[in-house]
Parts: C-alpha cells; sequence; structure tokens
DNA sequence: GCCTCGTGTGATTATATGCTCACATAATAT
DNA sequence: ATATTATGTGAGCATATAATCACACGAGGC
C-alpha cells in the first residue's frame, strides 16, 4: 500500500475521472469507475473528496481553466485577428479529439441538471469564451481582414457551433474520416463565409 | 381503472417518456418517471414494450420520422433553395423550443453508449438530413442565390451546429433571451455569411 | 348475461450506486 | 524508536432502478 499526499491524489482522481468520461461518457462517471481507473478502493476517493459534486467541480475547474483559457491566452496575442480566429479553432478541435471527454462533460445534463453549482461556473466560462471569440472577430471586421457587415456575436456562436457539432459527431460516431480531415475542410469553407 | 388498447398505449407511453425528456432530462428517464407521467404503474410499461430498449427504439422512431421527416418533405417542395433553407432552420428551430428533449434525446450518450442499435437508426437518420440540407444549399449555389464558391456539405454542416449549440445553450440555460430571437439574429448572420 | 383474453397493478427481486465506518498502515514529527 | 496523524481499505448500508410475477379486472365476442 502506497500513501501519496492528497493533492497528488485528487490530481490523479480528477485524471481518472476524465479517462472515465473519455472512453466510457458521463453516464459511466460513477465512483467505481474513477476507484478502477485509478487503482485505487472507492472509499479513498472520499477520502480526497467529499462527495460526487466536489469532484465533479473540480473536473469542470481543470477543463475550464485549462482548455478556455487557452483561447483567452490567443487572444490576446499579437497575431492579426484571423490568424488568431484560426489557432482558437484548431486548438479547440485538438482538444476535443485527445479528449473526447471535455465536450462531454461540459454540456452533459449530468452537469447541468444534476450539479448546478458547477453548472453554474461552467455556464460563466462558455459566456467569456464567446466573448474571447467575438472580441477577435470584431477585430479582424475593423482591420478589414473580414467581411464588414458580419455580426461577432453570431459569427462566433456559428463558429463555435460548428466545432461543437463537430465533437457530438465524433462522440456518435458519425465521423466516418479522421476528425482533423473533416475540421480541416470544415475550416477552410468556414474561411469563405466569414472573409 | 380504464383500460386501452396497446396501440394507444405505446403512443401514450411514448408521449410521456418524450415529457419526462424535455423537463427533467435523459438521465431522468426512469421507468418508474414514464409510469408516472403517464399515469400508469411502472409494470404497465412492460406490458406495452419489452424493455427500456423497445422503448428507446420506439422513441427514435417517433422523433425520427416526425422531425426529420419535415426537412425533406420542405427539400422537395418547389420554392427556391434559400427559401426553403430558411423554412428548414426555422422549423428546426421551432421543434427544438417547443420539445427540448428531442435534441436531448437525439445526441444523448444513453443512447449512444447505452443502446446500440437506436443509435444505428438515428445515425442513419442524422446522415440523410445533412445530405437534404446539402442538397438544397448546392441547388442554391447552382441558382446563384448563394456564394459560388462555398462547400454545400460543409456549410450544411456548419449550419446544422448552428441549430444543435443553440438546442445545447437552451438546454444548459445558457440563452438569456428568448430562444426565438437568438435564432433570428443567427439566421440574418447566417445569410450574410452564404450570400 | 358471462366467458375469455388481453390489460392493469402491488409486491418483490436483483443489481448498481453513492456513501459511511471501523479498522489498518504508511509517512512524519519528536 | 515511538507516537501521532494522515492516508488507505473491505465490509456494509440506504436508496434507486430495471425487470418479473401472481393476481385482479374490464372490454368485446358469444
Amino acid at each position: 500500500m502506497i500513501k501519496k499526499s492528497t493533492r497528488i491524489r485528487k490530481e490523479e482522481i480528477v485524471q481518472a475521472a476524465l479517462e472515465v468520461v473519455s472512453s466510457k461518457g458521463v453516464r459511466a462517471l460513477t465512483i467505481a469507475a474513477i476507484a478502477e481507473s485509478a487503482g485505487m478502493s472507492e472509499a479513498n476517493i472520499y477520502r480526497h473528496f467529499s462527495g460526487k459534486d466536489e469532484l465533479y467541480s473540480a473536473l469542470a475547474d481543470f477543463i475550464g481553466s485549462s482548455v478556455m483559457g487557452n483561447a483567452a491566452t490567443i487572444a490576446a496575442g499579437g497575431r492579426k485577428p484571423l490568424e488568431k480566429l484560426e489557432t482558437i479553432f484548431f486548438s479547440h478541435i485538438k482538444i476535443i479529439a485527445e479528449n473526447p471527454g471535455v465536450p462531454r462533460f461540459i454540456f452533459s445534463e449530468d452537469v447541468f441538471l444534476g450539479h448546478p453549482d458547477v453548472a453554474k461556473s461552467l455556464t460563466l466560462r462558455i459566456g467569456s469564451y464567446v466573448e474571447t471569440v467575438s472580441g477577435v472577430i470584431a477585430a479582424g471586421v475593423r482591420e478589414g481582414e473580414l467581411k464588414p457587415d458580419i455580426l461577432p456575436r453570431e459569427t462566433a456562436l456559428t463558429m463555435l457551433g460548428m466545432i461543437q457539432f463537430t465533437a457530438l459527431r465524433q462522440t456518435i460516431g458519425v465521423l466516418n474520416s479522421d476528425i482533423t480531415v473533416e475540421s480541416r475542410k470544415l475550416w477552410t469553407n468556414f474561411l469563405k463565409l466569414i472573409s
């Protein structure tokens, strides 16, 4: 029996939870499944998290900070708007491709109908994500890289919808080709739409 | 105690199930919840359906035929492509607004990770839906209503992503304004993107 | 009217799941 | 070295859920 600090164990447990979601879905995110994936007893999960609610919260924080913060960093960079947009798009796709659990968790019913506090925090993050992308698009319009008459917010929502729908299609297995190939086609076409 | 024919009861049960999904999510789609919503005993559900699998199958058929068949009918009509596209968009939004359970069920994990047969049938329907919309867009391009260089399939996916994302945002409560208002803005902007 | 067969139900079972508890043991301070 | 504290675990509890069964009953054919 090996003992580690709570800090380490918490990270391990969150990682294990994310793996479970990626491989078997949010529906299968049971304490037993997490414990098995993390290689420890169920009771030990409760030694580090008060319950499922706190675990969900930690998972949301991890996903939120590591994933959505990414877009903000890119947006704050010094490149041209269109370049930023493309980078945001493909890094988002990459995250989805590597870790299907991320979009599944973020938009899961378990979170939004079962854990209101977590839902609230995720809602805020999604909102700021939309604003970030909207800002980049608005800048692109101002600088003449994009069509002059498009609405930044609605265009941002369209782009995020495109990404989210790709994630969904991947989850349900409708994507026959690779997600990277598919996303490249989608981006090429989106460029024609916005510029 | 009132007795009705199996045919009637089956419809009632499917309706009750859809109501449960709409109000409490797929997660809450338990036999007990359906029984309560339909006003009958749990055991009576099994009198008409062999189990949850058959029930899911019936629900998928109902949604598929009544909802997705709609787009095909519109597409087969005699109007101009752009008009058709707009009609498809707003009737899809209307369905979502009136019955949030529809998109929830169609893209639910419970279906795609728990009921493979149902998933397969839904996958087929989604595919033909994408093709239908793609066809309308292709016609629009040919007739000069839409930009000449856009890709029909990718543009169709973008449009459906926009719809699906709206449904998701409605489900998780990110939509502050009404879904009809939101969808009008999105469509206005989408028109600018494609024409 | 009444007989039969399909329709309806309360009680029950088996299993899964979130969670607790008494107890064991490794790490750490003294 | 020993005591203390935090970490780890098997066993068990309460509840929820899918499914079954014996039995009750109502509608349509005669």
